[in-house]
DNA sequence: ACGTGTGAACACATTCACAGCT
DNA sequence: AGCTGTGAATGTGTTCACACGT
């Protein structure tokens, strides 16, 4: 009783599909780099990691862009793709929180290859507020709102320390961004509508960790010796 | 073709369970810091941003910890939790990439309230070797294997750029590694039976511009106002 | 009376295997 | 002959709704 209502699924794509958009994407522009005119679902699933089954049925969902008997025109892939996540237009980010991590991110530059520009960085430190990264400088988080207005922000990336997280996030909201991506360890709370996704390192380490100990433990398999180099 | 064959679930934890019991045991935390004794499953659930009925299924997975009528007791699932995950033991993490992501990852002590132990940081720039982040010495990528091996690593973290990431993982494998958290934007290749997970920034963005996209155009959708604060 | 634990129903995702187009 | 696109089968995850223990 916490979480969105389950959306109806009207002529969507898949969320997992979504997900993996993204990685045939960027497998795309590295053959386009290497001026490879066409690809296999074969070849650009084992790029990609996935198997060529679920890379077919993904592309599928988009629509019938590939020739039987040939594969699929690199091209003009990369552009439906591209067409189809929104990356056709270009999507104005501001980022909250200049330490360490946020700056990784500002400097960050391969923003998949473009589609996504850095629009305003904010910090709460004086000792930060005024300097500049990556060509941006760093406003006041006291002018959040108004910086991203002005700045036609629709994408809120935080990467606070966790106590200021969801006042943060509340903020973004108010001044009309509708995405955010968080940095920060806490659950955010926001109005229906804005989509929130989260990135948190101390749970990835403790997803690994769970396996890690599966492995060593119980059931008495040990790390099996591996016959060759398999994707994951 | 391409991927791992799929794992006989033999009595096992479902993956989506995994990766939601350290969102549960921050949020366990957090009540034990207010020294509440116990707490219902929908109390629980809504700290951690799922429905009820998912986290009493997640949790039977684990045994049946709680009590009807009354509810968990916090301080108990909190060591239930810990131990499943394998948090009751110390893990070692090396780093290799000191930027500025490796640094925030570095200094980020809060690793999910202990279990995890910084025992190398690695670089390749002359420029960071010898120095100290987060009270350790970075060392250089060259050595590895061998400083993998004296401090016993068994989590690898890869904050490289794209370029070496494949190198360096195999590298970890090869010194004994079987855990591999992954922010380079590359798909890695690595034996069997090593568990890779990723996390990537820009694929992120792309997920909430499909989604930004899909509010803004098509169905003549608008973002909705919302009516209240609804945890995500 | 209350809230957990769970079977059953449902929804979503993956994989198989092959018909159909080039 | 080769490779896509997709129904059907299977596997995984979520939600419902209520029996059961405290």
């Amino acid at each position: 009783m916490t979480n969105r209502p389950p959306r109806p699924r009207g002529r969507g794509i898949p969320d997992a599909t979504v997900a993996r958009l993204p990685v045939y994407l960027r497998a795309l522009q590295a053959l386009q780099d290497r001026e490879t005119p066409t690809v296999s679902s074969e070849a650009l699933a084992a790029a990609a990691g996935v198997n060529s089954a679920k890379l077919r049925k993904d592309l599928s969902h988009l629509g019938s862009y590939g020739t039987r008997g040939v594969g699929y025109e690199v091209e003009y892939l990369v552009y439906q793709i591209s067409r189809e996540l929104g990356l056709t237009q270009d999507w104005s980010v501001a980022i909250a929180g200049i330490g360490n991590l946020g700056r990784a991110l500002a400097d960050y530059g391969g923003f998949g290859s473009r589609g996504f520009r850095i629009a305003a960085l904010l910090d709460a430190d004086p000792a930060v507020v005024g300097r500049t990264v990556a060509a941006v400088e760093v406003g006041h988080i006291d002018r959040l709102e108004e910086i991203v207005r002005s700045a036609g922000v629709s994408i809120g990336v935080i990467a606070t320390p966790a106590a200021s997280a969801q006042d943060v996030a509340l903020r973004f909201v108010e001044a009309g961004v509708t995405s955010i991506l968080n940095f920060a360890p806490v659950v955010l709370s926001v109005p229906e509508g804005v989509d929130v996704r989260k990135v948190d390192l101390s749970i990835e380490l403790q997803i690994l960790a769970f396996h890690a100990q599966r492995r060593a433990d119980g059931d008495g398999r040990r790390p099996v010796g591996g016959t060759g180099l398999e994707p994951v």
